[in-house]
DNA sequence: ATGTCGATTTGCT
DNA sequence: GCAAATCGACATA
């Protein structure tokens, strides 16, 4: 391996994000990898849990009959950028913005099986061991990659927070789709099954 | 100006 | 199993 190129696999093109279809998305993110270099540290994982809200007739989602607001305003951007925002005023919640500009789609990360730099995510974390709790939840995860609200909006293809595709697929028979989690205020919308989790895989969440 | 509540996590009972 | 933590967005006045 060569000093500066190190191991990068190839970052997830444009188009990928740009897709209209964000439950397709949701679904193809499963075996991707969320990576990290912030605070001079390398930290990822692959995605094995994610949450699809989609555009702005989704209840559930901050985006809602297209309420733009400074916050969710990333959300009507061209696909590929991170929506960031702060939840009970202490986690931060990463989502990946898709589609095309002025239509809010995007989707929530929810959780991470640890592969690269798992010594700085337990720093950050403050743990000591390596369990389905050190990147698993949108908010542990986050805070595993060190991922906060400044970062709202940064280019998904850049140098602090990148996708890549490492060759993992995961077959649609192998994917859980269930309904979403925490927003029963939205009625019959929180249950449509968008939230999507590869089966069986021990960093999931078990339910 | 004030009040409510959230796409959650953690620690204590 | 429950409630605290903690702040900003939003609704109501």
């Amino acid at each position: 391996m060569q000093p500066g190129k190190k191991h990068s696999m190839p970052k997830l093109p444009l188009a990928f994000y740009r897709s209209p279809d964000v439950l397709r998305i949701g679904r193809q993110l499963l075996g991707k990898f969320l990576v990290t270099r912030l605070d001079g540290r390398l930290a990822g994982g692959m995605i094995v849990e994610t949450e699809a809200y989609a555009g702005p007739e989704d209840r559930a989602s901050h985006a809602y009959g297209n309420r733009r607001t400074a916050r969710t305003d990333v959300m009507f951007w061209n696909g590929g950028v991170a929506y960031v925002y702060l939840c009970y005023g202490l986690h931060c919640l990463f989502n990946i913005v898709t589609g095309r500009e002025g239509v809010p789609h995007a989707v929530l990360i929810r959780a991470l099986q640890p592969v690269d730099g798992v010594e700085a995510m337990m720093q950050r974390r403050r743990k000591t061991r390596v369990d389905r709790t050190l990147a698993g939840g949108p908010g542990s995860l986050t805070r595993a990659l060190g991922i906060r609200v400044e970062h709202s909006g940064m280019d998904l293809r850049g140098a602090r927070i990148w996708l890549e595709d490492r060759g993992v697929r995961v077959p649609l028979r192998n994917i859980l789709a269930g309904p979403r989690v925490g927003v029963e205020y939205a009625g019959a919308h929180a249950r449509r099954p968008w939230r999507f989790r590869i089966r069986a895989n021990p960093w999931t969440s078990p339910a």
